[in-house]
DNA sequence: GACTGCGGGTTAT
DNA sequence: ATAACCCGCAGTC
């Protein structure tokens, strides 16, 4: 415990040095890396080491484009905002969807003549004015053995897609296309999705913007219905335990589909306290992070520095590689899923430049990360959005199909990390060994 | 075709 | 001087 404590100070120290990026000379003598970051915000600095692939290409998943500022030794990039439908339209449940921005001018400008996937009606580009009525500008400096980032402004709009998710869903769309005739409309639509990589069709908005109550319901599992029992429990406190870690956000939830959906999610969490504590009581670890991500109506974007990082990465340590493995296990389960992702294996746990041996490649630092050869981020949750067109009786793969707010784990006095009550809330252990295994026979 | 980095240039403060 | 933005070019995928 006291070393998670001194992983956080370490943490820290690397993300909140008094550095500019602008120094003439930045500190050379920097003890821990950070773990990259794909949703900074707000006035952030991370260093980064210089092997950090992502951190090497200045990847982003707000969609930055390169902005001149005539120092080749400092890269700057703007933020461009979102695209929404003008029509500020909503799916059937109420949710709505944010496009990312193609990041070339005329790419962009493409897109925003084409028609909303949802209602045919126009585009609408929200530009990103965090920063003092001007986007959000990020800055990566290299510099010997690690990467400065700085970031200038809080994002004012919601996040995005994600450049992966936009690239996966764009080739099973087209692969879709392919195979699938449709109305005019959709076809215009789809079209549309073709060129700019960032639409949904009608038939994948179900999915893509499915009830968030779907995927946190564990009671029924592809037409199985699981009774109130052990396994129940168990399931809870793994899906618990993977929103914790960051599984089951989307970027399409409106704040209405995510307050209706963390009002029931609120009562789970009850029931899930008063069973397994003996009261309602929401402050156990588990209990109320949960509540924290999903019951309070979220701003477009939460302060992320603590997003992946090495401190809550480590508390994921075993526990988090599971989850995977059940998501992994889920989605075997389904024979829908498209072929690029039907063999998603059990990556074992890496470290990275040897910091924490006993974390889980959340990072899946390099290649990884954005080149998706793998589809499970333990993490960060970044599963490509080819899952997302999947059954619609799949509540299961939304629950893995969002993304973003890592949230840390639960502090007790002092900012310590209390793994053993984690442990406790989450039968973390249980979920380790039994859950993968008990979700078998399902398939 | 789209993304990315680079750099010349313009405009505003 | 600084910052934001536009534009074109070239390399890459």
């Amino acid at each position: 415990m006291l070393k998670a404590a001194d992983d956080i100070m370490d943490q820290e120290d690397s993300t909140s040095q008094s550095w500019d990026i602008n120094d003439i000379k930045l500190p050379q003598d920097v003890k821990q890396t950070d773990w990259f970051q794909e949703w900074p915000d707000s006035y952030v600095k991370h260093i980064y080491s210089s092997d950090d692939k992502n951190a090497q290409r200045h990847l982003s998943s707000w969609a930055m484009r390169n902005t001149n500022n005539h120092n080749s030794r400092i890269l700057k990039k703007s933020c461009l905002g979102v695209v929404v439908c003008n029509n500020d339209c909503s799916a059937a449940d109420g949710r709505k969807i944010y496009l990312r921005p193609a990041i070339c001018d005329k790419a962009r400008q493409k897109q925003q003549r084409k028609c909303c996937p949802n209602c045919s009606g126009p585009l609408k580009l929200i530009s990103c004015r965090g920063h003092g009525g001007y986007p959000v500008t990020n800055f990566w400096r290299h510099e010997g053995p690690f990467i400065f980032f700085q970031s200038k402004g809080a994002h004012d709009h919601p996040r995005p897609e994600t450049k992966l998710e936009a690239e996966a869903r764009r080739s099973t769309q087209k692969a879709h296309t392919a195979v699938s005739p449709t109305s005019p409309r959709l076809k215009r639509c789809r079209e549309a999705e073709s060129l700019t990589g960032e639409m949904q069709s009608q038939e994948a908005l179900p999915l893509l913007l499915s009830n968030q109550e779907n995927y946190i319901s564990p009671c029924s599992f592809n037409g199985h219905l699981i009774d109130k029992n052990p396994q129940e429990q168990i399931i809870n406190n793994c899906l618990s335990l993977a929103k914790n870690y960051g599984f089951g956000r989307s970027p399409y939830l409106t704040e209405h589909s995510q307050d209706t959906g963390s009002n029931k999610y609120y009562e789970k969490c009850k029931e899930i306290g008063s069973r397994e504590h003996g009261s309602g009581d929401l402050s156990g670890p588990s209990v109320c992070n949960m509540y924290a991500d999903y019951g309070e109506p979220q701003p477009w974007n939460k302060n992320t520095a603590l997003e992946r990082n090495p401190c809550t990465d480590k508390c994921c340590n075993g526990s988090a590689l599971s989850l995977a493995d059940l998501h992994c296990e889920i989605v075997s389960s389904q024979n829908c899923m498209d072929s690029s992702i039907q063999h998603v294996p059990n990556i074992p746990p890496t470290t990275k430049a040897g910091y924490h041996p006993a974390r889980p490649n959340t990072g899946l630092s390099g290649d990884d990360f954005y080149e998706g050869k793998l589809h499970v981020n333990y993490n960060s949750s970044y599963i490509p959005s080819s899952f997302y067109h999947l059954s619609s009786e799949d509540p299961y793969l939304i629950m893995n199909s969002a993304h973003h707010h890592q949230q840390p784990l639960p502090l007790t006095k002092g900012n310590e990390w209390d793994f053993e009550e984690e442990r406790k809330y989450t039968n973390l252990d249980y979920c380790n060994n039994e859950l993968v295994f008990s979700l078998c026979p399902l398939r």
